[in-house]
DNA sequence: GCCAACGTTGGC
DNA sequence: GCCAACGTTGGC
């Protein structure tokens, strides 16, 4: 099972918007982003990822899990964009920060770390080991 | 709010 | 096909 970073503003949707979803989960449209996208076509149903609130926050709350395959982006009649469908698993106990991340050596290749803009990232199985345990959350 | 970094666009 | 100009993102 492979492992993502979704980010995303928390005032304009964030961790409790999520939650507050439900079962049902968020079609994660608006994504204009081709490395994005490609990651989001390479994801299968029940792969988790991290919960990335940008620019206020700067931290990882929680894991979410996709419950709906690559679609067309119900947002735009381009066919180009594509978007699975997330829910939110679980809260981190102990929310993760950016900080934290950047001055942990062993999380200095994180996607996160090395190209902070790309919205959609891929997390290898060592990495989500290493923040899920700063998290105080289970893996 | 600023601005560096990045991705995209479009003229040539 | 190159690259300057532009728009957007996100850390600070």
């Amino acid at each position: 099972m492979a492992h993502w970073l979704f980010k995303s503003e928390p005032d304009v949707f964030g961790w409790d918007a999520l939650v507050a979803k439900g079962e049902v989960g968020e079609e994660w449209d608006g994504v204009r982003n081709y490395q994005a996208r490609n990651n989001m076509r390479d994801m299968k149903i029940g792969d988790t990822g991290f919960f990335y609130h940008s620019r206020t926050g700067l931290e990882i709350v929680g894991i979410a899990e996709v419950c709906a395959l690559a679609h067309p982006d119900s947002t735009t009649d381009d066919d180009r964009w594509e978007c699975v469908d997330i829910r939110a698993v679980r809260p981190f106990k102990t929310p993760v920060s950016l900080d934290m991340i950047k001055s942990d050596g062993r999380l200095g290749e994180m996607v996160l770390v090395k190209n902070s803009r790309l919205s959609v990232q891929p997390v290898t199985d060592a990495e989500w080991k290493i923040v899920c345990a700063l998290g105080q959350t289970i893996p």
